[in-house]
DNA sequence: TCGGCATATGCATAAAAACAGATATACTGA
DNA sequence: TCAGTATATCTGTTTTTATGCATATGCCGA
């Protein structure tokens, strides 16, 4: 796995703000990221899958649903890097924004 | 500037390097970054473009060598992704062996 | 088993980024 | 002013990445 890696899956828009949601909520699935990112299906479902593929997220199926996670299991200093570009995302506009929807967002899943 | 900027721009596995030579030495000019890279000068000339175009890095002329450093006034959280991101370059093989090669790179310009 | 919802992937295209090689600019010392 | 060294930029090309739309897959409840 090669280090430059984590910063290109970091290196979108619609990622950092999709990695700031997931660490809000721990745990999310794509048709909450859809409602509160305001994107296409199939966009987000590239997206996450990815940071998937370079070990940023996990995901795991619960029902019709699938789950994402920040993965537990990076090393040390990538997360330092996940940490502070969630730090860098907090505060933006845009964030507060999809942040409002998704606690508006009517008929969420619930997991389990 | 976009917040995803500083991950597009550490995206490179040549930036990487360079950053951490640039980190460790405090200050570095191109052809000592030519020699320990072994890259032709417009390649590291235009990476290293990209870094001081997002910000990362500042540049001065001393007489008609142009020596790169790390930005200070970078914004915490991006200061903790860099030194992250250095952390995570060190202890790679071809960082040894880029370390070894301006550690042993002779005329090296005097700085002042 | 079927219809419906949630998610992923295939394919063609578009946009962005990196590259090599040539050339331009900047500075120095004679 | 000129030659030489150091660095930056231009141009055309290739590679990589993102996108939209269509379609496939997986799971559920009836």
């Amino acid at each position: 796995m090669k280090n430059t890696e984590i910063f290109q899956a970091l290196s979108q828009e619609l990622r950092l703000r999709a990695l700031l949601l997931i660490s809000r909520e721990g745990e999310i699935c794509v048709c909450e990221l859809m409602h509160a990112l305001q994107a296409e299906q199939p966009k987000i479902s590239r997206h996450l899958t990815a940071m998937k593929n370079t070990n940023l997220l996990t995901a795991r199926r619960q029902a019709q649903w699938v789950y994402y996670t920040i993965n537990r299991e990076l090393e040390p200093w990538q997360k330092r890097v996940v940490k502070a570009a969630i730090e860098g995302a907090r505060c933006t506009p845009i964030a507060l924004e999809d942040h409002e929807r998704l606690a508006t967002m009517k008929n969420r899943p619930v997991m389990c």
